[in-house]
RNA sequence: GGGCAGCUAGCUCAGCGGUUAGAGCAACCGGUUUACAUCCGGUAGGUCGUAGGUUCGAAUCCUAUGCUGCCCACCA
């Protein structure tokens, strides 16, 4: 066995081993339990982040635990086609080529999209496997394979069959930048500073009267087709039906009524412009008024603005209609204003809300869906976002499912060549396309990205095709186990895949949800709190990560960092300590292999069990019930984090120490002690591996655990009762344990204050009252442990300085120039700390009240620690007093 | 405007009605008995955001309130 453990090339090859054995594929036994985890398709324009890897991590913990737990584990791999990101990054790629993609057709584009997805739509699930994920990568998915088209063109054709998909001139957000329709959820709401403008028009019947408006976007003056104001308003109720002058190009509109103005806003008069506000569109359609588009898809002001703004952008508009309206005399104030826009989530520039023919979705099971999680067949984990989640649903709109692209599943919808569009006659809608296509033109939109994710549960497992299915065996992996995502998509893809699936699928909620159990990471923020991005170059690159820390290093560090749905403050700091702790449990490993080999293991006779063996047993036992119930409750950071404490503090600097003790006392109980060392580290890195995969498999064959079976994934995972077997564990021994861990450590801190190193041999003396057995029968370790080369039993410590602990008051025997100052500073602080306690549990017990409220457990427990600490006071007091005849 | 989190040791967090509020990191003191200095032993550090209330008892429950972050929302 090697002194130093070689991560990068043990991580390499045995992922590579696992990959050629079939480790990662799914298990189809028709007799077993399933349990299914879909990756999140990362898109095939990414490269790995801080997300990927948090998120990566805690599915692969679960599916290899689930592996260990017997389960015909499948963890579904695939990537997303990106739709409008894909789209961006090719056509930024031929400009720089120097081709316009403009002047493309549509099948020229598409061969650079495919080109250009064959040569990287792999490499973030090849950067994944640095990490040490197990997904079934033969089964791998694209959304944009044949048979996942098939899936998607079906869902949509069987929607517009029941009439839930339609197609409608509609007010949508318009991206000018991307030129497409986007998805209310594809908008961000963003503080953005401005101007409100007070302005106003001339009352056409009223000559030299006028009617005050405010508003944000003088630009858009042109389009605009009425004034409202609120018909309850006694400022202006009287001036309804009348008409205001549009300065340009100048037209008479009418005043309107209208409820949706509010009166304390502004002046209180709103003007109307139905082409690009959605608030306007509706008071349009409600008052019959005309429509005016004033600007165009690229967001340029079109031939209806008049001379002066025809042409511009949005913004040079802006300043120019504000510039004339000064000139008309017409502009009151401009003042600053911060107010929120919408902002395209891809493009980053503000949205256009726009006029056109798009497709829309009536989401159908909305009720269905919210019945589901409510009713718990589907779990949050945090439960928190369960709201979130149904006041979603509860305000759910037409989901605008068209997008202007060629990238992506294209409508199968298609149009009688030459014949009018609107009519439905001439519409022809299939996954297969007509059988005369000549006579057709296919719609020219794509679908929304988002609309395609939203079957991954479905279509990875072959829906709607039965021999698909069947071969996916879709009726043993669905539903899938957990979902491992972002709470930031929890619109645009958990809730859409729980509507897809209740939609498609017949049957119980039970059978027919896409997974059981969703679990919601949190966000990855540098050390200060700030949110990962590019610009801010504030986020470690995930494979130099993996290269200094190793894969099993930042596993350990990110899960120990990530408590439940919180965010993640990242700290390098975590990985290193990750590390660290590989290191610790490979030398902890290698000292058991330098004691020998093991022999086959065995049973241990009760005969060969110590105390010490007991308790470490006991512990280990515990650990395994406390790792049950933490993957129940998703809680990995508070189990990654026991884990360790367990290793470092129980086992190898507890119980190894005490072995070695105790093969140096008795060489002829060597090998029963290895035994049960054995018995120890082997769970114990089953309990570990699916955190720090790796490693653990590289010692599981190191230490010649592998005798049965070589993957340790494969090895079937005891229970907590089931270890408990292995001895018969005594509480009065464990008790006795605790004792000693605790004498010791008292032991080792007074000489800390005496400034002597915790192994600087010292003859000591001791006063026992009824613990002289236990400190016979555990002399030596008490000894060795406590660096005592003699350990003398007496009835008087005086002149000595003590200490108190479980078994009795120990004294050490220093030289006589030793400085007791900070020993008896520390008694000092002791007692009063005491005295305080005592005090607290007096009053307590001489209150009437607490006597006749608390229940009798409370009581009688006070009353043990008031007399323990009276106890200790006493004798504190005496150690204290026997330092006083000392001179320093 | 509505909603959801968080506010506990210098930092990151645990504890969510019952003894004297814990851990890791950082700090400080001390340590090479051959598994490990990527380690070991020890020490110090907190009126639990603020103010009220309920209770025998509150970090924990209730009511206000202050910051911080996020989500939703048609005030132009």
């Amino acid at each position: 066995m090697e002194k130093e453990y070689n991560f990068r090339e043990a991580e390499s090859r045995w992922y590579e081993c696992w990959e050629d054995s079939g480790c990662f594929l799914r298990s189809e036994n028709p007799e077993g339990k399933s349990y299914t985890i879909v990756i999140p398709p990362p898109n095939v324009t990414g490269v790995l982040h801080m997300g990927h890897l948090l998120n990566n991590t805690l599915q692969d913990v679960l599916i290899r635990r689930a592996r260990q737990d017997g389960y015909c584990a499948f963890w579904q791999a695939g990537t997303d086609h990106a739709g409008i990101s894909l789209q961006v990054v090719v056509e930024k790629k031929l400009r720089k080529e120097g081709v316009d993609p403009n002047a493309l057709s549509r099948e020229e584009f598409l061969e650079h999209a495919y080109r250009w997805r064959d040569m990287h739509g792999n490499i973030i699930l090849n950067q994944l496997k640095h990490l040490g994920v197990s997904c079934d990568f033969s089964k791998k998915v694209h959304t944009l394979d044949a048979a996942y088209a098939r899936t998607v063109l079906t869902g949509f054709v069987e929607f517009f069959r029941k009439g839930l998909i339609y197609r409608g001139r509609r007010m949508v957000n318009w991206c000018p930048k991307s030129q497409t329709a986007l998805s209310d959820e594809e908008v961000l709401m963003q503080m953005r500073k401005g101007k409100l403008y007070r302005m106003r028009y001339e009352i056409v019947e009223d000559p030299g009267s006028f009617i005050e408006i405010s508003t944000t976007r003088p630009e858009t003056i042109p389009g605009d087709v009425a004034v409202a104001i609120h018909p309850d308003d006694p400022r202006y109720r009287h001036i309804i039906g009348k008409h205001a002058r549009r300065p340009f190009p100048e037209m008479e509109i009418p005043i309107i009524g209208d409820a949706v103005v509010l009166r304390d806003f502004g002046t209180g008069a709103l003007k109307i412009t139905p082409a690009h506000d959605s608030v306007d569109f509706a008071v349009a359609q409600r008052h019959g008024l005309a429509i005016i588009d004033v600007i165009t898809a690229d967001g340029h002001m079109n031939e209806r603005t008049g001379p002066e703004l025809c042409g511009l952008t949005r913004e040079d508009a802006r300043e120019k209609a504000v510039q004339m309206l000064q000139e008309r005399g017409l502009l009151l104030a401009a003042e600053d204003y911060e107010h929120s826009v919408g902002i395209s989530e891809r493009s980053g520039v503000p949205i256009e809300p726009r006029l056109s023919e798009q497709w829309f979705l009536r989401y159908p099971c909305i009720e269905l869906a919210k019945e589901a999680v409510r009713n718990g067949i589907i779990q949050f984990f945090p439960r928190r976002w369960e709201k979130t989640y149904l006041h979603w649903l509860d305000n759910i709109q037409d989901w605008c499912i068209s997008r202007q692209l060629l990238w992506g599943h294209r409508i199968p919808v298609w149009y009688r060549r030459g014949c009018e569009r609107l009519n439905p006659a001439n519409l022809h809608v299939s996954v297969e396309g007509p059988a005369d296509p000549e006579n057709w033109e296919q719609d020219e939109d794509v679908l929304d990205t988002w609309f395609s994710s939203a079957f991954w549960p479905l279509g990875t497992l072959g829906w709607p095709d039965q021999d698909a299915m069947a071969r996916h065996h879709f009726d043993f992996f669905y539903p899938t186990a957990t979902l491992v995502t972002g709470p930031d998509i929890i619109f645009f893809w958990v809730a859409r895949m729980i509507i897809m699936s209740l939609a498609f699928l017949k049957g119980d909620l039970e059978q027919t949800v896409p997974f059981r159990t969703v679990y919601f990471t949190g966000i990855i923020r540098d050390a200060q709190g700030r949110k990962m991005s590019k610009s801010l170059g504030n986020s470690p690159e995930p494979l130099d990560l993996i290269d200094t820390y190793g894969a099993d290093g930042v596993r350990f560090g990110l899960l120990s960092i990530a408590p439940e749905g919180q965010d993640v403050l990242f700290d390098s700091a975590r990985m290193e300590q990750g590390r660290n702790f590989c290191t610790k449990l490979w030398n902890a490993c290698r000292f058991r292999f330098l004691q020998g080999k093991l022999e086959k293991a065995q049973a241990p006779a009760p005969e060969h069990i110590s105390v010490e063996d007991e308790a470490i047993l006991q512990g280990l036992s515990d650990l395994t019930e406390y790792q049950e119930s933490a993957f129940r409750k998703y809680e990995f950071h508070s189990a990654v984090q026991r884990m360790e404490k367990f290793f470092r503090d129980d086992y190898c600097d507890w119980y190894v120490e005490v072995c070695k003790i105790r093969m140096r006392l008795d060489e002829s109980k060597r090998a029963h002690i290895l035994n049960f060392q054995d018995i120890i580290l082997r769970h114990y890195l089953q309990l570990l591996h699916p955190f720090t995969p790796f490693i653990t498999q590289e010692l599981w064959c190191t230490m010649g655990y592998d005798d049965q079976e070589k993957f340790i994934q494969n090895v079937p995972l005891q229970r907590a009762e089931q270890l408990k077997q292995i001895a018969n564990i005594s509480e009065d021994n464990i008790a006795i344990v605790m004792e000693l861990r605790e004498s010791v450590a008292a032991i080792r801190a007074h000489k800390s204050s005496l400034g002597l190193a915790s192994q600087t041999q010292l003859r000591a003396y001791y006063h026992s009252e009824n613990r002289e057995n236990a400190i016979k029968k555990h002399f030596p370790i008490l000894c060795s442990l406590c660096g005592f080369e003699e350990l003398i039993a007496t009835k008087s410590l005086r002149g000595r300085p003590a200490t108190l602990t479980p078994w009795g008051t120990f004294a050490v025997d220093v030289p006589n120039n030793t400085d007791h100052g900070q020993e008896r500073a520390r008694l000092q602080r002791e007692i009063e700390t005491l005295e305080r306690n005592i005090a607290t549990s007096e009053a307590k017990l001489n209150d009437e009240n607490f006597l006749s409220n608390a229940p009798e457990k409370v009581i009688s427990g006070a009353k043990i620690l008031l007399g323990e600490n009276r106890s200790k006071l006493i004798k504190t007091r005496e150690v204290l007093e026997s330092l006083r005849g000392i001179q320093k």
